[in-house]
DNA sequence: AAACCACTGTTGCATATGCAACGCAAAGGG
DNA sequence: CCCTTTGCGTTGCATATGCAACAGTGGTTT
């Protein structure tokens, strides 16, 4: 239990609250489950009761489409959960299919309970739905950014409005991007040779200089 | 004030509280603001304390990059929110613009109100958040899917994505697409006359049939 | 030192796409 | 009835992109 705590203090959701950590758990009533690698946590089409919490392992969320083309949306570290936003919304079925990369211990907590403030009205509980709040409006912004990005129709105007957005948050024309090329590419969703072509080609231009992931925009 | 509680009876996070609208109404506070043509509601770089509501008239949500690319991220009439994700999120610096497209008038409700359950703890205030959350995490889920479309890199895949999205939604492989193929080719952000293009060619393989906005899969 | 490996850039080539222009059909307005 | 508008398909063409293959570099292992 005292491993989880350390793995529980880092998650978001309960940012804030560390010192009634194990009160609020317990009000709460999670669920613990152990998966071993390749077991299926949360399959398409099952209801989502629950936020799901990684304690140990790496867990996988994937989505297959009516051809069976199989993506993989994101990989989960421990700390990080999952279908939170399914579960918030009410959703009756999982549009997207949880399994264990990795032997994994996973704790759910039910999304009513969360929700809910509890009889005793304990203090925690608003600012455990403040956190669910921000959550959800995070994340939104960042799918909201990563759309407008995928956008655009040319690897350049991608590229341009990707470190346009960069410079912005760091409030600098230079900056340093999170990325190796590859993760670029992937994350832009082009071919890496195709961005390498492009990226040469806008500093031979004089639109941007760079080298490996340090990025100047002129 | 007649004429707006109509409007605002149909205003998604107020779902389910029809009766005691007014009341509260009055314990959020809101502000009602009145807008000219062009005017700006909302400008990039300011701080967003509040939800936006559009009482009358239209609003456009845009966008602008580094390099003054503007791009409308949204346009909305009476009955619509803007802004829950920003507020909801904390951000001190608005990342979008807000702009009256005709004469308009908009109420603006204090987050802090919303996400706080008042000193007299009406019953009420429970709903609103949960219907807050719930608009966040369907939003989310709205964004993570148009997200996955645009994340394939041809046309083609956008396009059998999108409609196996559509059949799965609709439970059966014939369904009627909500969009001319105008509508959609600036959905899937791809030139119009290439989707034409290919959906011939997916027709004349036999990939798919359709007429007009009537698709079938098979 | 030699042999790997990850990361990046480059290039040739087939194909996909954007763009502009045109034709056609249906709907609506004068 | 004619004219305009709108929606949709088609096509030619220049360009962008994916894909595969290869090269160079720096770091690590054997």
């Amino acid at each position: 239990m005292n491993k989880n705590l350390d793995v529980l203090r880092k998650v978001k959701l309960f940012d804030g609250i560390d010192e009634n950590l194990e009160a609020m758990l317990q009000c709460l009533g999670g669920e613990e489950k152990t998966y071993d690698r390749g077991e299926i946590i949360l399959l398409t089409g099952q209801p989502v009761p629950a936020v799901g919490v990684v304690l140990s392992g790496e867990v996988q969320v994937i989505q297959e489409d009516y051809y069976g083309n199989r993506s993989i949306l994101t990989e989960l570290s421990p700390s990080h959960i999952f279908g939170e936003a399914f579960a918030s919304a009410g959703i009756k079925e999982s549009p997207v299919t949880v399994l264990a990369k990795t032997n994994t211990t996973v704790m759910f907590l039910g999304i009513e309970r969360i929700i809910n403030t509890c009889p005793n009205s304990c203090i925690f509980h608003n600012h455990l739905i403040e956190n669910l709040l921000k959550i959800l409006a995070r994340k939104n912004i960042l799918l909201s950014n990563k759309n407008q990005l995928l956008s655009r129709r040319t690897i350049q105007d991608k590229v341009l409005s990707y470190l346009s957005l960069q410079a912005e948050k760091k409030g600098n024309l230079a900056f340093e991007i999170p990325f190796t090329r590859n993760e670029l590419a992937d994350f832009l969703c082009v071919d890496r040779s195709a961005l390498s072509r492009v990226l040469s080609k806008l500093q031979k231009e004089g639109t941007i200089e760079y080298t490996n992931n340090h990025f100047k925009l002129l």
